[in-house]
DNA sequence: CTGAAAGCGCTTACAG
DNA sequence: CTGAAAGCGCTTACAG
């Protein structure tokens, strides 16, 4: 399995120059113009032979692994969210344009990935890391802060971080106000806690169109589940019904497990969805189209968020300029069944995906 | 943000021994016994100065990188399926224990998987691969035969290989046992293509229940569909409802998303699930749970599966002894609602899992 | 049995 | 402007 390695040297000896001058060439470094040809030769002996720089030895001297760690945080009963998983592909394929590596971990327990945290920061193991849903005063941030470059998937209030987000509040302004549209007065929020920040957000934005449309806002409509799944969103909608109030015809979910929850808990409770209850889901999980109902639900551009976040990390590892410090990225509505707008014909929205009848 | 690094150099003079013997002391070679007096100091200086040996020194040493790829095929509309998730969450735990990075591909197309493949060859930036889901042929399998260790999770026939899999025969035999004890003879199979490993696998514990049953196997009872997805899993109900067979009024489908598709389409033509379709799905994922009616799956240990894989594949980069060729790892039903056994009140299986009310 | 020294393949400060 | 040489932090073959 071992051919022996081709180094700078062989480069340097068959394009007859020196090793510092292949070095350079082969980074593009500033230095003297090398003539052009001589330039053009070392470029295409490299090739020829199939020249791979050695990462151990370039890390060794440039003390970078060209590694990044991506930190997700599971939730208990679930694997990887499809959100979670289109990060995950977002950043590989970034990073290895760079030619870099990324190393996914993927807790469920927060004091494990502390400790795992941890270890790779005292082992400088990894250049920096890409954290996903901080939540308020996250322990990670604290950990990471002043030792290792990082940025966030996500958004935060209590330091000045590097973040790429959702637009999280004209999101669940868009879902919010589609609902109205649809003649709705009583729409519930089912939301993560409040510690989630993405949740804070899009719980404004939930306000922002109420309030827009003169609809009081009602705290007893939002109820806040513990995790996302589909188990805490069938919890949530126990909760909105045995509450006094003039039940809600329709709820905002802020993940479609949620919603799944839900749309299973109105039908136990004989609830027709979307005729006694419209629901809207959020993240767009690819089997919600399958759904009885398929469901309405806002897309996020994981992959794409993703991809910029690991563009400013490395960026920000190599000390280059980053541009912006934080950048919001937009989301779509999804419409389908759930919502009951295919019923009453009209939408807000244009429904872009959702009419293709697939992807 | 940059601390001076703890070297070998300063561990051994901190102890007052040569580098060599510190690191030896720390690698825990067999050497000479050094005194275990100075093994201790040697190890607590370490321990207190915080020593961390630089990964990129040492894999200029040993040509290491202690870097494994793990490549997942994605089916096209979907991100990371629950199973993919949890093997990269298996492949992650089991490589830190080890103190190696994992880093994940994914992509959608295998001939960019490949072409990223072959790239990592080249750069020899990776010391291994793990290799989920081969397909008859695999091209990536050929990709890398002779040129980097790899690890197969699902089995491979055309070549000796190192692989863990799924007892596949084992788990369809009895999902398919599980349906004719509840009286069923006309049974289907949803399937992906046969040049699926794991799927020409399951065909046969799924022939090998009917022989065993004296129940004739009928071709035409077999869909094979070209993706895991609802989509497909839709398709395959209609086709398998438009031949002229006896309606089947089982179904066991190879994944839990066709089930989901399968039993959309049921109640799009009238059928109630279970009663007049009873439907088992695969691999449990989790929000199968809250789908109407929650599904009756075949629950695959994917994270210990990935484990076993990570734990093979080090061992065989380090070329150390490796144990068994081939893993095989057990399945187990989970039984919900949509087989129907609820109501008939028989099974041949414990309901463990699904009886706890939660997963 | 133990330590001094070479060398892995790069990058870069320095000398010419 | 360009090349020779030092050195990053390890591991290991070799000398004592």
């Amino acid at each position: 399995m071992e051919k022996r390695r081709i180094t700078l040297k062989d480069i340097a000896m068959a394009s007859q120059v020196s090793i510092a001058t292949a070095c350079d060439v082969l980074n593009n470094k500033p230095r003297t113009r090398v003539s052009e040809t001589t330039r053009q030769r070392i470029l295409e002996t490299a090739s020829r032979l199939g020249y791979q720089p050695h990462r151990g030895a370039r890390s060794l001297r440039t003390n970078l692994h060209h590694l990044i760690a991506v930190s997700v945080l599971l939730a208990p009963e679930m694997p990887f969210s499809p959100f979670a998983s289109e990060l995950v592909s977002g950043a590989f394929k970034a990073a290895r344009e760079e030619g870099w590596h990324i190393t996914v971990s993927g807790y469920r327990d927060i004091q494990e990935e502390l400790r795992q945290l941890e270890e790779i920061i005292a082992e400088r193991s990894v250049d920096g890391v890409i954290i996903y849903e901080p939540v308020e005063d996250d322990p990670r941030i604290s950990l990471l802060k002043g030792k290792m470059p990082f940025v966030l998937i996500g958004s935060y209030e209590k330091e000045e971080v590097y973040s790429v987000d959702l637009d999280n509040e004209g999101a669940a302004f868009m879902a919010t106000q589609h609902l109205i549209a649809l003649g709705h007065h009583h729409i519930a929020l089912v939301s993560a806690p409040r510690h989630y920040l993405t949740c804070r957000s899009r719980q404004r934005g939930y306000r922002q169109a109420l309030l827009q449309a003169g609809i009081p806002f009602d705290q007893s409509f939002v109820v806040e589940v513990e995790e996302y799944s589909s188990q805490a969103g069938a919890q949530a909608l126990e909760i909105l019904l045995q509450r006094n109030q003039p039940r809600p015809t329709a709820v905002v979910a802020m993940d479609d497990s949620l919603a799944l929850g839900i749309i299973y808990k109105a039908h136990q409770h004989g609830l027709h969805v979307p005729d006694d209850l419209a629901v809207v889901g959020f993240n767009d999980a690819r089997y919600t189209e399958y759904s009885e109902p398929s469901l309405t639900t806002v897309r996020v551009f994981a992959e794409a968020m993703a991809r910029q976040a690991t563009q400013m990390l490395i960026r920000l590892i190599r000390q280059e300029p980053v541009g912006a410090r934080h950048i919001v990225m937009p989301a779509q509505m999804i419409i389908r069944r759930s919502c009951g707008s295919w019923k009453k014909g009209k939408s807000v929205f244009q429904n872009d995906a959702g009419s293709k009848g697939g992807y």
